[in-house]
DNA sequence: CGCTCGTTTGACTTTCCTCAAATTGCGTGG
DNA sequence: CCACGCAATTTGAGGAAAGTCAAACGAGCG
């Protein structure tokens, strides 16, 4: 494999406070590794034989229920760590992750988990940083869930994949990555026909414009009204 | 303040694989207080002075949303770690914890946690090993909110409610501390009315016994039966 | 050019919330 | 010790939000 582009790695939250000396060790022992659109990254359940940093992409990290429903936990930018299942006490992952598009990530044995988080304390208090974050982010998606109506949690959703996948283009800022009613509704927990519903009310009022698997924010400040239950019930 | 007895704190998951020596040496660095009853032991945006561990009563977790709704984030038992802010990289606390019955607990100046940590490595991991399963739990509520429906949830609380603060009685097993419908609502994202029709249905069968800020549960597996879907719906 | 899969839309149903009103349990002060 | 009053609880009626299901449409790929 050709050596990797170390200024692209160097710079991330996950490896501040470290030495070049160490992050050269790190990076050294990672393989890294390219998944295709629609392909897992890992899966529910597996043992969690790696974790990975995402390098370029989008992974879509989905939980299935025992009945078969699915709800997504969170997407994965570039920059982020996946997969760290040892951090949270783990030995296998608890959760699919899909690659939204073709990825580049690197990948380290779990294995060397423990030897890391000990011999770079940087890294692991990093790391844990990350988890606690984590921890906070699905705090506020309980509260979500449990205080707002549909409507709100679709228009924040909408924000966050705005916020962390947002490119702009001359329409408006799209979402960076193919991504279905039903995906919405996932991380919603509500169904693709109300999703749909609401797109096309928003469409009429020129707040996004849809597509196929694809949603461009035209009106964010307006979502955010709705997002934050301000705007006016027409 | 008196001394405190070492058998109540060794033997707790949080000290574990702490020598005795360690073990002394963090203890005397707590100051052990007592809360009564509806009183907070800290609150949502202030400053996190201090972290907790909770030896005995029962402490409601609870976040306040800007439109002040609120949502039952925990129950603490005796044993747990709360307040525990600087472990997840914050500085102020993320909810209110209010004291459900009179407690002891005992508290560490925040500004200990980095020393403690470093110092008393099994400490450290095993405080990152709460985070890391209060980070699963928290997973499992937002799927619960996510896909099951409202009476499925208030049996999953009244479950786990029983699991961690059950005691038995000649009528079954009570939650062993004062708990109304209200509260039952915030934990499950529903309305307190929602919450006593249910526990209505459930007397009428038998399942549950209910009082005023009381609750027993009669038949757990019933229950459970319902907390899965797989309650013929009558 | 046709097929697949995502999307839209309508009609209907169900679940759960909202609000009002009555009722009960329990602690407190007379 | 009892009555009062507060707070928790119950219950009903009505309505709103969102789910279910069926059907048709349309975009993009092979």
């Amino acid at each position: 494999m050709g050596s990797l582009d170390p200024s692209l790695i160097s710079g991330l939250p996950v490896f501040e406070g470290l030495s070049p000396t160490d992050l050269d060790r790190i990076v050294g022992q990672a393989r890294s590794l390219r998944i295709a659109r629609d392909q897992p990254v890992f899966e529910q359940e597996q043992e969690a034989h790696s974790f990975f940093l995402l390098l370029d992409g989008h992974v879509r990290v989905v939980k299935s229920t025992p009945d078969g429903q699915e709800v997504t936990v969170r997407y994965i930018s570039p920059g982020e760590l996946m997969g760290i299942a040892h951090a949270l006490g783990r030995t296998t992952y608890p959760a699919n992750a899909m690659a939204a598009v073709d990825c580049v990530a690197l990948a380290w044995p779990s294995r060397l988990w423990p030897a890391f988080a000990a011999d770079y304390p940087s890294f692991g208090a990093n790391t844990y940083k990350v988890v606690g974050s984590r921890l906070q982010e699905a705090h506020s998606r309980v509260i979500e869930l449990a205080t707002e109506q549909v409507e709100q949690r679709v228009a924040h959703a909408l924000l966050k994949l705005v916020n962390q996948a947002g490119k702009k283009t001359e329409e408006g800022i799209l979402i960076d990555f193919p991504i279905t009613r039903q995906n919405i509704a996932e991380m919603t927990g509500t169904t693709l026909f109300t999703v749909s519903r609401l797109l096309s009310a928003w469409e009429d009022l020129n707040f996004v414009k849809g597509g196929r698997q694809k949603v461009t924010v035209v009106a964010p400040h307006q979502l955010l009204l709705i997002a934050e239950g301000r705007a006016r019930k027409s």
